[in-house]
Order: structure tokens, then sequence, then C-alpha cells
DNA sequence: TGACAAATAGGAATGATTCCTATATAAGAA
DNA sequence: TTCTTATATAGGAATCATTCCTATTTGTCA
């Protein structure tokens, strides 16, 4: 059993939420995508094996992975959200043309202090570097 | 005259773009605004002034201000987009649940050294630190 | 002043996301 | 295991943001 399913499962009981089949295979292709999918790119992928699921559930489902932590919306300028099921410490550089979502690691970035001034009045909930740019064959074709 | 307004008559020719009273309003609003308005946002004040200019004009607008620099749209999670005209190096904060967004700046964020890895394959348009959270009076409200 | 490329108004169209509701089902209780 | 019930789902409709279309208007430059 895959450690990070067994871990959802457990997440998933301490919000209350139930273990549907839906649910469940969505979460798992979260995990497998590395593309950082939208909810419709997801869909087409369940939609696949399981011809009967709608996208509301998915859209639902992907939302939902978000309130609970499970996975998390990538920030971004306007453009279709976009899921991350990879909760470890991770930065993200966007391509503003072809829209292709890059992990990157940096060591000062994975551990950004945040400012006394906003730590003492918020609540931080997520802190991120972002980085929007265009991609080398973005740049080639001009 | 406003030295902000002066330059952006600059950009504009520089980009071949014309001075429509419309434009310039448009950017005007924005400069003066706080909030980082959504195109909603703006076109209720405007339209408040001048009643007949179009949603239409103020958000390809908007979107054109981004286009040249002179404005850009803020980072977010998937919420509507949201417009700010003040291009001076600064962070945003913004509220999951009520959606403001806070600017504030901080020394090491507002001078980001992107890796080495990435400034090779990507051309860097913008970095930035983006922090999510619950601000004060939303915490209150649980 | 005249010519023309660019911009606008207004409304229609599109696309993403959410809502609605009848039905199905996971999971705890008996 | 079976029953009960709150939660989740499918499917389609509705909503909301954003963009497109086109006839008309207007900066701008010669």
């Amino acid at each position: 059993m895959n450690i990070k399913l067994e871990n959802f499962y457990k997440v998933c009981k301490q919000h209350g939420l139930k273990l549907t089949p839906q649910r469940i295979e969505i979460y798992r292709v979260l995990l497998e995508s590395k593309e950082h999918p939208s909810a419709e790119m997801v869909y087409e992928k369940i939609h696949q094996k399981f011809p009967n699921v709608s996208f509301d559930t998915v859209n639902r489902t992907l939302n939902t992975l978000n309130d609970i932590g499970a996975a998390f919306i990538v920030e971004g300028s306007g453009d279709v959200k976009r899921f991350d099921g990879n909760c470890s410490n991770h930065q993200h550089y966007k391509c503003v043309k072809c829209k292709k979502i890059f992990d990157f690691s940096h060591e000062n970035f994975d551990n950004i202090h945040v400012p006394e001034i906003l730590a003492g009045d918020f609540k931080v909930l997520r802190a991120t570097v972002y980085i929007e740019g265009l991609c080398k064959s973005c740049q080639e074709q001009k």
C-alpha cells in the first residue's frame, strides 16, 4: 500500500470525509501527475478509466483536497486553476505563454521567514516564491 | 502634472498606443486604488464618472497595461484577476477568505536572486513572494 | 485638415466553475 | 451482517468572469 495513499485515508477520516472510489481515484491521478493539472485535465484522465464520473465531482473533490491540505492550488496570475498534490516544500515557475508549470527548489526559498509584522496579524497558511516568464521553447518560437 | 501619468504617456507612445480619455482614466483609477482592484471594481469607479465607458474597454485596457508593464496582474490561487498599478518592488499577502490583498516589503524578498539553473533556460519576467492565509478580522470571525 | 490605423461601445459568445436535486453509497450503530 | 443516515455523486442547469464580434468613433501623423 502506497504510504501517501494510506496517509490520505487518515486525513480524510480526520476531516470526516468518506472514502469514495471517486475521491481516491482523483487523488491518485493528481499524485501521479507531474503537470500540475487543471480540473479539466484530471477529468480527462479519470474519464478514460471511469467514464461515468462527472466533471463536477472531479472539480469539487480537487477543491476539497485543497481545503483539507492534501493538495493545493498553484499560484498564478489569472489562468485556469491548477492543482498540485505534492505538498512537500517547493516552488513554481510558470511560462506565461504555454502555461507550463515547473517545479524547482532552492534552500532560501523553501524556508521563507515571514516578517514579524505579518506573523503577528495574519495566520500564514502558505508562503511561496512565484516566478513567471518564458520557457526555453517559447523563447525560441519568439 | 503627475509624474507617473507623464511617464505613462511616454510608455504608451513607445508601444504605439493612443492616449484615449478612457485609457488615461482607467490608469488613473488603478493608480489611485489601494485595493488591487478587479476589472469589475475599476469599472464601477469609472462608471460613476463616465457612465458610457464599457466593461470591455476597462478589462481590455487593464490587460493592455499588464502587457506594456504599466501594471500587472497580482498572483493568486484561482480567484478573479486583480490588478496592481504600483510597479515598484513589493510583495503581496492575500486573505483566502475575504480575498483582501495587502502589500508588504521585505529586503530579502524585494531582491530575489533567481537560481542559475532557471536563469539559464528561462527568461524571468517577474519573481515575487506570495503569502496566503487569514487576515486578522477573518480569524476573529472564525 | 484629411486619412487611416487603432480604440471603443454594446451585446453576444465562450469558458471555467459552481449550484441544484434526485439518487446512491460509505460507514458507524445495532 | 443489516439498518440508518449524513455525505457524496451524476447530470444538467446556472452563474460568473472574461473575451470576442462588428459597426462606429477617434487619436495621431502627414
